[in-house]
RNA sequence: GGUUCGGUAGCUCAGCUGGAUAGAGCGUCAUCCUUCUAAGAUGAGGGUCAUUGGUUCGAAUCCAAUCCGGAUCACCA
């Protein structure tokens, strides 16, 4: 059992014997000691003085010796400050601690494993992939890994918007004005070919709507009028009405996107088990609709449309169908969800989409719910914020975009450039030099990403460029370099021998001792910050006892051992907490 | 306007199931490479935890109100 469920619970027991109160152990609140007081761990006894009616003085006495007793060879003695009890754990419990432990053994052990889906990415088939689909891509990945660790099933899925009217914008302003170019004539990744051709519609939109309005047209009347915004309405209908020409180029343009995806996704190390697209999904919508009219979850309007009363639930009324009979959103994506069950009946499903659709996905819970399609409650919504720039909102219409492929390939060149200055690992081939510059400049990027807390917006400043500083994902693969550095050198077969620990020795025992929990509180509050913030401080900590202490040059043997062993722990547990962000850490650097 | 998320150091963020003197990184200043990788370590400075009131032995944390900012409330996706 973990140690601080273990105090929570004796201190249950104690207080039980001792006065005969029953005290759930949840409640019995432990921390780490401050610093500045002596032990390791504390109780609060503020909570049970009230309820006992004993002073702090007189109860931690009491409880104190009660639970040396309880746990014997564990806690050797206690103080009391103020209401604080605090306990110190014996040298013996630590020692045994980084003894038992094993590199390959560090993550927590599940007795109910789950199978849980986790979609993410979720491009439009119209434009390149940003910075906001990093971070959502960076995040599903994260948190599948996480749930990895944790012992559970994951299936990694994707759903690809490849129809409706902005397919159809890029699609226009193709015919228009390429010439017939296709992404290989001009030498770009498709996904960005076809992304120009969409900023070309709405220049030309805007354009169009500026002569309309010069011509004395109404602002509204304008931006209905503008021609090419009348084709692409026309487009979508010709699309959905099967048009052979209209799918042909709708094909075509969306295999130069997923070409260019593809190499994206290669490079920052995405896949998904299944991609699903909208384009298959929608008429499995449209005739759960049906389903739901039939059940009286739906109702239907005079003119033909079908919509869902959610007054009760404290929402609004919603559209699942138009009047004209062809789907919306959540149509689409209420056809996704039974398809998606059916093929790998998982216990939860988890989006990870943006927060501004936070409404969507209550809607979307709930209806499926109502419908009664299976695992509907497991429905799971990781909304995560998104990223802004100093000035604002990111536009890809008005090219205030920070571009994926752009933001990836600067990072993999700031960390070549450090690296060559630093001059550390002169014997490396060509190759194995790209591959560390590609670990390092992905490293920085997605730690960057991933230690804020996902539910909250982040700003990106492209004046300022990521750190390779501090708390970053470099500092930690630089820690992780330097063990393994010694490692090399002193060998890792090792003899322990117990040994009075060190301060800065057992603060890096207690430490590794809390992964396991970190793993776990990561993947219950679905939040990769968490793991972020542990490998820095365990990094942290590490690099501080090999600033104090020589571990090859130990002053005994058995300290010598024992910081072997503390290494070989630190490196694999770094090495497993950055995975757990995507992250790659290299032997050296 | 309804709903919802947020406001903590110059900047970017932790801390929020109430507990001891509110933490980190960056930036600033100072110190440390003849000794295991200086992408490092050590220290200094920097705070009205948006405001006001309440609950409590104790509030950045809980409650209420107010102010400021974002998202959403589409027959767009």
């Amino acid at each position: 059992m973990n140690l601080i469920t273990n105090l929570k619970q004796s201190t249950a027991n104690c207080l039980q014997q001792l006065y005969g109160v029953t005290i759930q152990p949840e409640q019995v609140l432990v921390n780490a000691t401050k610093p500045e007081f002596e032990g390791d761990y504390t109780i609060v006894l503020f909570a049970f003085v009230k309820q006992l009616g004993k002073s702090p003085e007189v109860l931690g006495n009491e409880l104190g010796a009660a639970m040396v007793t309880a746990m014997p060879g564990v806690i050797t003695q206690f103080n009391i400050v103020k209401g604080f009890l605090n306990f110190s754990i014996s040298n013996q419990f630590w020692f045994d601690t980084i003894k038992n432990a094993h590199a390959d053994n560090l993550l927590p052990k599940n007795n109910s494993p789950r199978k849980i889906m986790v979609e993410y990415s979720s491009p439009n088939t119209n434009k390149p992939l940003h910075l906001g689909h990093l971070r959502n891509n960076f995040l599903g990945w994260s948190i599948a890994e996480i749930l990895k660790l944790q012992g559970n099933e994951v299936v990694k899925t994707c759903i690809v918007n490849d129809r409706g009217i902005h397919i159809c914008k890029s699609m226009i302003a193709w015919q228009l004005f390429a010439n017939g170019a296709t992404p290989a004539d001009t030498n770009q990744k498709g996904d960005h070919f076809v992304g120009d051709y969409y900023v070309k519609y709405n220049d030309a939109y805007k354009a169009e709507v500026a002569t309309l309005l010069a011509g004395g047209m109404t602002q509204e009347l304008a931006e209905k009028e503008a021609p090419i915004q009348k084709g692409a309405q026309e487009m979508l209908l010709k699309w959905e009405q099967g048009d052979a020409a209209t799918i042909d180029l709708w094909k075509r343009m969306n295999t130069w996107v997923y070409g260019g995806f593809d190499a994206t996704y290669k490079k920052i190390g995405s896949d998904f088990a299944k991609t699903y697209y909208e384009s298959n999904t929608y008429l499995l919508g449209k005739e759960l609709v049906e389903q739901g009219l039939t059940k009286k979850v739906f109702y239907q309007k005079e003119d033909g449309s079908v919509w869902i009363d959610l007054t009760g639930d404290g929402l609004d009324e919603k559209i699942v169908r138009r009047k004209d009979g062809t789907s919306v959103y959540i149509t689409q994506d209420i056809g996704l969800a039974e398809m998606k069950q059916k093929e790998f009946n998982t216990d939860a499903s988890i989006y990870v989409v943006g927060d501004e659709q936070n409404y969507h996905f209550k809607v979307l819970k709930l209806i499926c719910q109502k419908l009664q399609l299976p695992a509907s409650d497991g429905i799971y919504h990781l909304s995560y914020g998104m990223v802004e720039l100093p000035t604002g909102k990111m536009k890809s219409r008005e090219g205030t975009v920070v571009d994926a492929d752009d933001l990836v390939a600067e990072m993999i060149n700031i960390s070549k450039e450090k690296t060559e200055s630093l001059g550390k690992v002169s014997e490396f081939t060509t190759e194995q030099l790209n591959e560390l510059y590609n670990t390092i400049g992905l490293g920085a990027l997605k730690f960057f990403l991933l230690r804020v807390d996902p539910k909250k917006k982040m700003i990106f400043n492209p004046e300022e460029s990521i750190d390779f500083h501090g708390f970053t994902g470099p500092f930690i693969q630089y820690t992780h370099a330097r063990i393994k550095s010694i490692l090399r050198k002193t060998g890792t077969s090792i003899q322990l021998n117990p040994s009075e620990l060190l301060p800065l020795e057992k603060a890096l025992a207690i430490e590794l001792y809390n992964f396991p929990a970190v793993i776990n509180e990561a993947a219950e509050t679905l939040d990769p910050s968490k793991v972020a913030i542990y490998t820095f401080n365990l990094a942290k900590l590490f690099n501080s006892l090999y600033a104090e202490l020589s571990i090859a040059n130990a002053e005994s043997e058995d300290k010598k051992n024992l910081r072997i062993q503390l290494g070989i722990l630190t490196a694999a547990t770094l090495q497993k907490g950055m995975r757990a962000l995507g992250i790659d850490v290299p032997e050296q650097m």
